[in-house]
DNA sequence: GCGGGTCGAGAAAACGCTTTCTCACGAACT
DNA sequence: AGTTCGTGAGAAAGCGTTTTCTCGACCCGC
C-alpha cells in the first residue's frame, strides 16, 4: 500500500509518514541540509529509497522559482547549423544539470515572438536563433525575454549577449581564395533574402568588390537548402562564372550534385565553395572547400553566456564574434586560362 | 507601478487587483470559462492586456498536473536519424500545443535510465530511443515511465507502443538487389555491436544467407559514423567483396569517400549501399543506393501514439512496423564478370 | 409575498515542494 | 539552580495557478 493523493504518484508526504517525520524534514534531507540528526536523516533516506521517492520537479520549480531548463528557438530543425547549435548547447548545459526545451518555429517567423515568449516562461532563460525576425520586433521583445542569448543577431537591449559569426569576413576569405587561384568571374549563390546572415555575406562581398574592382561578382538568387543549389545549375552555367560562392554547404552540395549530372567537372571546369563546414563537407566528391565555423562550440558558448546571466555574473558579458577559418579542400582549383560557357 | 511579489513578474493577483475582482475570476476568464459576466470578463481582459499578463506555466502545471511537454531521450544528437525523429516529433507535437524536452544521453548508456526518469518527471510522457540499453533494464524502468513510446525497441510491459523499423527486411532487400546485379561476394559493414538495430540487420542477413547459400557474406566490424566507413576501406578491399552493405548512410558515405581516395570506382569496381536514406544520400557522388525509412514520419507517429496514450485512448495502441523501401541510385551496379583484389 | 432554484463571484483548498518561523529541549554558563 | 543560548524538528506560509465550495443575490412560479 503505497499510493496516495489524486495523482497516484508518491510524494514527499508519503515519505514523511513512513519515516515518522514532517514534510519539512524530508525536504531538508533530500536537499542535503545538514541540520538534520544523522539518525533521522538515515531513516528518511531509507524510507525514500524504499518508496522509490523522486521529488516532483514541478512543485520544486514553483517553490524555487527556477526550472533548470533553458529554451532554444530555432527556425528550422532540419538545418544542420541549428542542429549543431542545439547539440553544443544541450551538451554544455547538461554538464551543469540543465535541460533544453526546443521551439522549432518552422520558418513561420510571424509566430516567432509568441513562441519565444511561451518558451521563455517555461524556462530559466532563452537562446534565440531568429534570422528572419525584424529588428524592430526583436528590440520589442528582447527585454521580456531576459536572460536571453542571441545567435547571429545583435540588439541594443542591455545585458543581452550576442554570439555572431563573421560571415562577411568568411565570404571575403573564400572570394580571396578563388581570386588567388586565378578566378576573375565569380558568382554568389545567395541565401534567403531577408536572412540576417545573408546580409552579412553581402556586406562582405561589397567590401571584397571594393578591394578587387577588376573581379566580376554576379549575384544569383537562392535559398538555404540542397534544392536551391541543384536548381541553380543553369543560372550558374549561364553566368559564365568559374568560381561559385554558395550560401552554405547544403547549397554547395546541391550544386555539386547538379554539376556532376551535367558532366561539368569540379574543380577543373568550375570551383565551388560552401560555408559552415558541416560534417558532410568532408565527404562530398570532391571534398568541399568551405569556411569552417565552430558551430557546436558556438552552442556551447551560448550556454556559458547563459550560465553567467543566470548566475548574475552578467555585468560584463560582451558576447563574442567567431571568425570562420578557410578550409581548402578539393572543390576549388586553378582557373582555366580561358573558358567560355561549357553550357549548351 | 506594476511590479509585485518577490519574482518581479506580474501574476494573476495583479490582474485581479487592477480589475477589482478575485484571483478565481481572473483564472476563469483566462481559461474561457463562460460563467463570468461579460462586462467583468471584458474588464479582466483589459486589465490583463494592459499589464501584459501571461500566466505562469509552472503554477499552471502544478495545478493541472500536466506540463504540455513531452520528453525525448536520444543517444546522440549528432546522428541524422535521431535528428529526424526529433524533428518529426517536435513538429507533430507542436500542432497540438505540446513542446519537447530533450535528453541527449551522449552515448553514455549507463546513465540512460536515470536521465529518462528525470526527463519523464518533468513531462507528460516520454519517447525513448535507447538502442544500447539492455532488455532487462528496459523492462525494469518501462512501467515507471508510462506514458511511454519506444523507438526501435519492444517491451513486454503493457500499454507501451513501439515504433520499429524492419531493418532485417531492409538489409535483405538490399542484399537481394546486389545479388540481382550479379554480386556473389558481399560484405556487411556492421554497426555498434550491442545496438538493437544492428541485431535486426544481422537477423535479416542470416535469413538472406539461408535463402542464398551460394552467396558469400563477410562480416566486418564497424560503427555508425563517417569515420567507421572511412577507416574500413582496407578491410573492405581485403575482403574481396564486390557488394558492400554499410550499416547506415553515414558509414556508406565514409566508405565512398575512402574508396574514391584510393581510386576505386563505385559502382564499377565495388557497389555500396547505405541505410536510412538521409537527405544527404541523394547528394553523394555517386548517389547512394539505400533503404529509405520514413524517419521523420516515424517521429510524427511517435507523437500520435503518445497523444493517444495521454488522452487514454490507449486501449488499442499496437505500435507499428515500418518497411524500408529500396531506393536504387548510383552507388550500385552490375558485378564485373570476374574481379580479384584491386588492392595492393 | 415568499420559498426554491439558478447564476455568478469570492473564499479557500489543492497541487508538491522549499523555507521561514516558532518552539521545545538540552547544554552551558553564572 | 536559574537563565541563556544553540540546536533541531514541526507548523505554517509561501510559490502561482485551478477548482471546489460556499454564499449572496436575483428570478421565477405558486
Amino acid at each position: 500500500m503505497v499510493r496516495k493523493s489524486a495523482t497516484g504518484r508518491i510524494g514527499i508526504a508519503d515519505v514523511a509518514v513512513k519515516a515518522g517525520v514532517s514534510h519539512a524534514t524530508v525536504s531538508r534531507v533530500m536537499n542535503g541540509n545538514f541540520t538534520v540528526d544523522p539518525d533521522i536523516a538515515a531513516r528518511v533516506r531509507a524510507a525514500a529509497a524504499e518508496l522509490k521517492y523522486q521529488p516532483n520537479p514541478v512543485g520544486r520549480s514553483l517553490a524555487l522559482g527556477k526550472t533548470d531548463t533553458i529554451g532554444i528557438v530555432v527556425p528550422d530543425l532540419a538545418n544542420p547549423t541549428f542542429q549543431a547549435i542545439l547539440r553544443g548547447l544541450s551538451r554544455a548545459a547538461a554538464q551543469d544539470g540543465y535541460r533544453i526545451l526546443i521551439a522549432d518555429t518552422f520558418e513561420v517567423s510571424s509566430e516567432e515572438a509568441i513562441l519565444a515568449g511561451e518558451a521563455r516562461r517555461r524556462c530559466d532563460g532563452l537562446v534565440l536563433c531568429a534570422p528572419r525576425m525584424s529588428d524592430a520586433e526583436l528590440e520589442e521583445i528582447a527585454p521580456s525575454l531576459h536572460p536571453l542569448v542571441l545567435i547571429n543577431r545583435t540588439t541594443a537591449t542591455a545585458g543581452v549577449p550576442s554570439l555572431v559569426v563573421d560571415y562577411g569576413q568568411g565570404v571575403q576569405d573564400l572570394a580571396e581564395h578563388l581570386v588567388g587561384l586565378g578566378h576573375t568571374r565569380l558568382a554568389f549563390l545567395a541565401g534567403p533574402a531577408r536572412s540576417a546572415s545573408n546580409g552579412l555575406r553581402l556586406q562582405g562581398l561589397a567590401a571584397f568588390k571594393a578591394a578587387h574592382p577588376q573581379v566580376e561578382v554576379r549575384m544569383l538568387e537562392g535559398g538555404s537548402d540542397f534544392d536551391t543549389g541543384h536548381r541553380a545549375v543553369d543560372a550558374v552555367l549561364d553566368s559564365g562564372a568559374t568560381g561559385i560562392l554558395a550560401f552554405n554547404d547544403l547549397v554547395a552540395m546541391g550544386l555539386l550534385s547538379g554539376l556532376h549530372e551535367r558532366g561539368v567537372k569540379v574543380p577543373e571546369d568550375i570551383s565551388v565553395t560552401g560555408f559552415d563546414d558541416i560534417p558532410f563537407a568532408r565527404y562530398t566528391t570532391p571534398t568541399l572547400t568551405t569556411a569552417a565555423v565552430p558551430i557546436t562550440e558556438l552552442g556551447q558558448q551560448a550556454w556559458h553566456q547563459m550560465r553567467a546571466l543566470i548566475r548574475k555574473e552578467s555585468s560584463d558579458v560582451p558576447g563574442s564574434r567567431y571568425q570562420p577559418r578557410l578550409e581548402v579542400r578539393g572543390s576549388t582549383g586553378p582557373a582555366r586560362a580561358a573558358r567560355s560557357a561549357v553550357h549548351g
